[in-house]
DNA sequence: CGGATCGAC
DNA sequence: CTATGTCGATCCG
């Protein structure tokens, strides 16, 4: 383990790597790197969006050296037992190893451009970018000499290239051509997977299969060459205008451009290419016969390709995804490469490949593995071991993945759409009437875009940049799905006037904004939302969608009921949600919620779909109980209640009621309170003052350190009402608290450890909870008592247990016998700790061990409290 | 679930 | 003047 302090780069390098200028293909009329940066920095420099970008970058500086502060925390011995117990599943992963498919990636050349250029010969010869004076898309090939790339803004391209040409985008033409060259995709793999306009996948191997026995008739096709100086607009994909060219063999200006082409000496010589010149009647007539191999059939590809559209495209043929995608970056634009299917020649490729190039390794991760001294794909295997124990599960696999060169074969079906969105970008609004409006305005956009698909959604999400390009988003789950403009606007209005008012008396200043909707019904749920929601509603029942009205609340969709005096649990709704079951059972649950919290008005389904109560406040037609004194309030106004509850609160009359209402998140105004009184009981039962459950243990068990309790009473008093006045945003109430009891922060591990050796034995089984034995940790898969004290060290002894391939049996038979008995208990009690699944706490996911350089982060905090670990086992 | 972030086109 | 729009995935709390 040498620890080679790698030098985090400054900030200014971090930019303008993201502007993509770290190659450079120094051509001749082009500007070299180093001007390019210092054009790209005067006209950055200074701006709102560069101190954004410092900023990011600060962050990401930020995870890295808490990275590197793991990292030297990790023991040699450590890092053996992860070498083993990486190389073990990399064994796996080889042996699973598949060469057996063909795997084709297609990418066109500079598409928009080249879409341009082909309906535009005056553009040919000169520097093109496609996009406004704002955004980019993309740039041709001589616009990239000068440093214009996709993804940067036109006037600056315009500083790097005064003459560029800017074309506007033209997505309908783009769409055409996509759609041609899909028609020729389609005939070698029917179920290709097209990624955006200008790229596909394509599993070539049972075609190859077929293909193999065809006479060369069938695998000809007739060369027809372009006509372009005649007409600027001609469509050369017209089918049947075959006109010849004399010169069409050495130098057709798209077939055979550059290098890479494919000349016809290359194609006769190295793949039994033949070229035939048929002098038919007075007409010459060129044709060209491809062989069977991939690379044949490739060329085939794009030759067609060609032909038709007129535009070139570059190829990878490889044995998976992966390194298709790979591949057809090697020899671009208009070339193509391929790895042959056997190991060797796929390590080759990997070997000293930038890791930059891996799908899926963006900038950041980039910069965090180059701090690692990870530049290539030989080093990330290098350091499989020590990637396992900086990142999460998933990503190490992947890691793993990749430098193993292995990779997904199957173009799954397409899969179903998860969301579908909307947002702009404007030049600054920052009063609220336009901001509504504005915001309507992307509802019904997005509600006509749903409506082409028949989805419904029950998550609408907000999405707000400020003039600093500071991004935010704010998320509403309801019940019943939404579709349609007035539904969704409801929705978002509420969070949009949340925002407003939350940084009054000041304006918003907003650059961009866009809605969402996610969380699509399938189409059961469907039929049974409809069905549902007529039952649930009283006849007459109408949004009444006050538009452009910030201070009335409209219709609030149905669960701002649930998050205002029903507060089902996280778990509750999720599973609400989840198995969508019959009404009965819906009813069943409002019988067991009004139970648990002992409010009068039994089963009424009007409290769950408030659109019913009609144009009336919702608030007016509840009974409103204080969660601390019991005392229903007559006030009809929430406001008023939580005046009230403060004050209940600060009377310090029930201390153990704040600190469970604490646990249920929501420093929402309306809803902070309202305790779950049967968990109330269990939790006292326990004599949990101290922990308490909820995913939020951290925080909690942040607040229960402090000394005073009163002091803790006051500051959430006092926040909570900041917030109301909007002096302060939900999050920096949040950040507010931690910061002052930061102090007192006490890791997960010990709030876990703590929950287990006062109370939670009996509330969650875990691990832990039946592996303490004589104050010795016992692994729970082998049984045998270990002498570490450490419990993440414990931990990952019992995932390597858990991994041995011999007890993989066993690990059906322990692991899901307990995860379901936690979700038997979660259900019973109410929204609990999430950490309790598997051994490691601070990580919220389902398999057991990973640990994330963030995650980590509140580990390493000393603490206070006598209930740490060391304590406990000594 | 809700929020932030990453990555890709 | 002037730094996109859309989507999926992951991680954390």
């Amino acid at each position: 383990m040498d620890s080679t302090k790698k030098v985090i780069n400054t900030s200014d390098d971090g930019f303008l790597l993201r502007m993509g200028l770290n190659d450079n293909k120094a051509g001749m009329q082009g500007l070299d790197k180093e001007k390019i940066n210092k054009i790209i920095m005067e006209a950055t420099k200074g701006s709102r969006f560069y101190e954004n970008e410092l900023k990011k970058d600060q962050q990401v500086n930020q995870r890295i050296e808490k990275m590197m502060q793991l990292k030297e925390k990790i023991t040699n011995q450590q890092l053996l037992k992860a070498q083993l117990q990486v190389d073990k599943l990399a064994l796996e992963l080889e042996q699973s190893r598949d060469l057996s498919c063909t795997i084709v990636h297609i990418d066109m050349d500079a598409f928009y451009a080249a879409v341009e250029m082909r309906d535009n010969p005056e553009l040919k010869e000169k520097p093109v970018a496609v996009g406004s004076m704002s955004m980019l898309s993309t740039s041709n090939y001589h616009a990239r000499r000068f440093g214009v790339r996709a993804a940067m803004p036109g006037f600056i391209a315009k500083k790097l290239c005064p003459h560029l040409t800017i074309v506007p985008l033209n997505f309908k033409k783009y769409g055409d051509v996509s759609k041609e060259v899909r028609e020729i995709l389609a005939e070698y793999d029917p179920s290709f997977m097209p990624i955006g306009l200008d790229e596909a996948y394509l599993n070539i191997t049972e075609y190859l299969e077929e293909r193999k026995n065809w006479p060369e008739d069938k695998r000809r096709y007739f060369i027809k060459t372009e006509n372009t100086a005649k007409h600027g607009k001609q469509d050369i994909s017209a089918p049947d205008e075959l006109e010849l060219n004399e010169d069409v063999h050495s130098s057709s200006p798209i077939l055979f451009e550059d290098k890479t082409s494919i000349t016809e000496e290359q194609l006769a010589a190295t793949s039994h290419l033949h070229i035939e010149v048929q002098s038919d009647q007075e007409l010459l007539l060129n044709s060209v016969v491809f062989g069977t191999s991939a690379e044949e059939v490739v060329k085939e590809i794009r030759f067609r390709i060609e032909q038709k559209t007129g535009l070139t495209a570059s190829a990878g043929i490889a044995p998976n995804m992966m390194l298709a995608k790979m591949c057809s970056d090697q020899n671009k634009p208009n070339g193509q490469f391929k790895i042959s299917p056997d190991r060797q020649s796929v390590m080759d490729f990997i070997k000293d490949l930038p890791i930059r190039k891996v799908p899926g390794i963006g900038k950041v991760t980039e910069k965090m593995l180059k701090a690692l001294g990870i530049l290539t794909c030989t080093e990330l295997y290098q350091q499989r071991a020590l990637l396992s124990l900086l990142f999460s599960e998933t990503s190490w696999h992947n890691f793993l993945d990749v430098s193993l060169g292995l990779g997904s074969t199957d173009l799954e079906k397409y899969g179903e759409r998860k969301s579908m969105s909307t947002e702009r970008t404007f030049s600054e609004i920052n009063t609220a009437e336009e901001q509504y409006s504005l915001c309507q305005e992307l509802c019904r956009d997005l509600a006509q875009d749903l409506q082409k698909e028949g989805l419904k959604g029950k998550t609408v999400t907000l999405k707000l940049k400020n003039v600093n390009f500071e991004v935010k988003t704010r998320a509403s789950t309801v019940l019943s799905a939404v579709s349609t403009d007035e539904e969704i606007f409801a929705v978002a209005k509420d969070m949009l006037r949340t925002e407003i008012d939350g940084v009054a008396p000041h304006p918003l200043r907003l650059r961009l904004m866009g809605v969402r909707v996610s969380g699509f019904l399938n189409e059961d749920e469907k039929k049974y939302q409809q069905r549902s929601i007529i039952n649930f509603l009283k006849p007459g029942k109408q949004a009444n969608a006050s538009l452009l009205q910030p201070g009335k609340s409209s219709c609030e969709h149905f669960t701002k009921a649930s998050g205002t005096s029903h507060r089902e649990s996280f778990f509750d709704k999720k599973r609400a949600a989840r198995q969508q079951s019959t009404q009965e059972l819906l009813i069943n649950e409002h019988a067991k919620e009004q139970k648990l919290h002992d409010i009068k008005s039994l089963a009424n389904p009007v409290e769950e779909t408030n659109e019913a109560i009609g144009p009336k406040n919702l608030n007016e037609c509840q009974s409103l109980t204080c969660p601390v004194c019991f005392k229903e309030q007559s006030d009809s106004d929430l406001e008023a209640l939580n005046r009230h509850i403060d004050k209940c609160l600060n009377g310090t009359l029930v201390k153990d009621n704040a600190e469970i209402s604490m646990s249920e998140t929501s420093w929402d105004n309306a809803h902070y309170y309202s305790p779950d009184k049967k968990k109330l009981e269990i939790c006292q039962k326990n004599k949990m003052n101290k922990s308490v459950d909820t995913a939020q243990s951290t925080k909690i068990a942040d607040y229960s350190t402090v000394n005073s309790t009163e002091a803790f009473l006051k500051v959430v008093a006092s926040t909570s009402k900041e917030r109301e006045h909007g002096l302060l945003s939900e999050t920096t109430s949040t950040m507010y608290l931690e910061q002052n009891f930061s102090s007192k922060i006490i890791s997960l591990e010990n709030a876990e450890h703590i929950e287990k050796s006062e109370c939670a034995q009996e509330m969650q089984p875990s691990y832990s909870a039946g592996a303490i034995k004589d104050n010795v940790l016992v692994c729970p898969v082998c049984n045998i008592a270990q002498k570490t004290t450490d419990l993440s060290l414990f931990n990952r002894h019992v995932d390597v247990c858990l991994n041995k391939g011999i007890i993989q049996e066993l690990r059906e038979e322990i692991v899901c016998p307990v995860k379901s008995q936690v979700m038997e208990n979660l259900k019973s009690v109410g929204s609990m700790s999430r950490g309790h699944q598997c051994m490691n706490p601070t990580t919220g996911t389902k398999r057991p061990g990973l640990m994330t350089p963030q995650s980590t982060s509140k580990k390493a905090k000393p603490s206070n409290s006598k209930h740490t670990i060391e304590t406990f086992l000594k």
